[in-house]
DNA sequence: GCAAAAGTGTTTCATTTACACCCATGT
DNA sequence: ACATGGGTGTAAATGAAACACTTTTGC
C-alpha cells in the first residue's frame, strides 16, 4: 500500500428502480456508441479522480433525471477481467429508488434512446449489465424485508392495495390482504388520510402516507417484515 | 462508457475474522513503510490489471496465510476522495472467515509483525481500515443471522457450548443454551460424534460436525435464524 | 343490478420465550 | 466434597397463517 502501482478503469453503473402499473421497471438507455451500439444498457459513466463514488452514481443519476435526493445504495463491485470488450474496467454498481411520477427525463447527446423497461421484459443488456441488474433486484429483495425502503417507490400518498402490490412484485409471492393491513396498520408507520381515490368503477381506496418519524426509526433500527 | 477515460488506483483490503479464546478477532499488520508506519492496518495489496478482484483478494490472504479456500465475501467499496494520504485510491473490501487453529503466518519482508487482535482491543488504524473493520463486521452480522456461515470460524469438531458462544460473541448478545439448543438440534444441521473432550474439569462436552450436505442447503436458500 | 375492488375479525397453528435442576469430571 | 460447566423439558405468550363476506362506486 505504500506507493500506488496500478490504475484501472473505474465506473458506476446504476440500476434505477420505479414502480408503475404494477410493475417494478428500471430505467435503461440504449447506447448510441461502439461497442454495443444500440443495445440496452444500464447508465453509467467513469468516475473522476476528483468525486468519491457516491457522488459519481450521484452525478449519473442528475444527468438523466432531474429528482433530488432519491434513495441510493451501493450493491456490489464487479471486477472481472474481461467485463469490458475495450479493456479493463471495474464496476461499481448502486442501484436507486424513484418515484416514477416524479421522473423527468434529461436527454443527453450520447443517449439514443432512454425507457422505464418491466423487468419481466428485458431479456439482454450489454457486458454483465444483466447480472449486475439481478444483484441489484436480489439486494432490494433482502433490504426490503427488514427496512422500509419500498415505501421510496410509491408516490406520497398510496393505497394500502398498491403497497400490498409493490411487495409483491418485489419479493415475488402473493400475500393475504387482511394480514398484511394488519400488520401494517400495526406498525404505526403509515397515516390515513381524509382523501380517497375519486373516479373509480369500484369503492374508492383511502390515501395513505407515512410517518417520516417512525419511518426513520425503522429505517435505522430495521424490523422483521415477515408479512 | 465507449472510451475509457479516467485511471484509479485501485487496491483490495481485507479484514480476516477468527474465533479463539471466546473472542471474534482480527488478523492484522503493522506497516513497515510510509505513510503510517508503525500503525497496525488491515492486509490489502494493488489490484493488478490481469487479475479479478476476488483473485486479489485471495492473493493477499494467501501471502498471508497459507489457508485454502476460507470463506469469503464481498463487503463494500470505498471511494472518499482523501481516505489515503498519498493520493486517490479506491478500496474495494472482502472479509475471510478463518478457522483461526489451522492458521500459519507467512510472514513477508514488507510486514513488521501480524497479529490476530481481539476486536475490542482495536482503537486505531490506518487511513479509514476502522470504518472498513466496521462494515465488515456489520455485514457479518446480518450474514449469520440467515446463513449458517458461522461455522466457518470453528474447528471441524466443536461444542455446543463454543457455538453458542460466537453467536453470541458476533450478535452481541446473551442466548438462553435450553433454547439455543433445541433450535440448533432441530435444524438437522449438525451431527453429534462418538467423541467428548477429554482433561477437563468437569463434565465433558460431547464434539459435534455440521453435515456437509445440510450445510450446503442452508447456505443456498438462507433460514431464519432468530435465537 | 352488476362488475370490481375496498375493507374488515376470528380461529388455528407454529414459533419464541422464560425458566431450574441434576450430571459428569478433575482437583 | 466441591467447583465447574454440560445437559435436559414444559408451559405461557406471541406471532403467523388461513379464511369469506359486506361495502362502495361507476356503468
Amino acid at each position: 500500500m505504500s506507493e500506488i502501482k496500478y490504475l484501472n478503469a473505474l465506473s458506476v453503473d446504476c440500476v434505477i428502480f420505479g414502480f408503475d402499473e404494477g410493475e417494478l421497471k428500471a430505467l435503461l438507455i440504449k447506447r448510441k456508441e461502439e461497442p454495443s451500439s444500440g443495445m440496452w444498457a444500464l447508465p453509467g459513466g467513469f468516475v473522476e479522480p476528483t468525486e468519491s463514488l457516491d457522488n459519481a452514481a450521484m452525478r449519473v443519476l442528475s444527468e438523466l433525471t432531474s429528482i433530488p435526493d432519491m434513495y441510493m445504495e451501493q450493491v456490489y463491485t464487479f471486477g472481472g477481467v474481461n467485463r469490458y470488450p475495450l479493456g479493463r474496467v471495474i464496476s461499481v454498481s448502486y442501484y436507486a429508488l424513484v418515484k416514477i411520477s416524479d421522473y423527468k427525463i434529461q436527454a443527453t447527446s450520447k443517449i439514443e434512446d432512454v425507457a422505464w423497461l418491466p423487468l419481466s421484459e428485458i431479456k439482454e443488456l450489454v457486458f454483465d449489465h444483466k447480472e449486475i441488474l439481478q444483484k441489484a433486484l436480489s439486494t432490494l429483495k433482502e433490504r426490503v424485508k427488514f427496512h422500509p425502503v419500498g415505501f421510496e417507490l410509491l408516490p406520497e400518498k398510496f393505497t394500502l392495495t398498491q403497497l400490498q402490490n409493490l411487495y409483491e412484485v418485489i419479493l415475488g409471492v402473493l400475500l393475504d390482504k387482511r394480514n398484511f393491513r394488519k400488520k401494517l396498520l400495526g406498525m404505526d408507520l403509515i397515516i390515513k388520510l381524509d382523501e380517497s381515490q375519486i373516479g373509480v368503477a369500484h369503492r374508492a381506496a383511502r390515501f395513505f402516507k407515512f410517518d417520516p418519524e417512525r419511518y426513520k426509526e425503522w429505517l435505522a433500527q430495521g424490523f422483521n417484515f415477515k408479512l
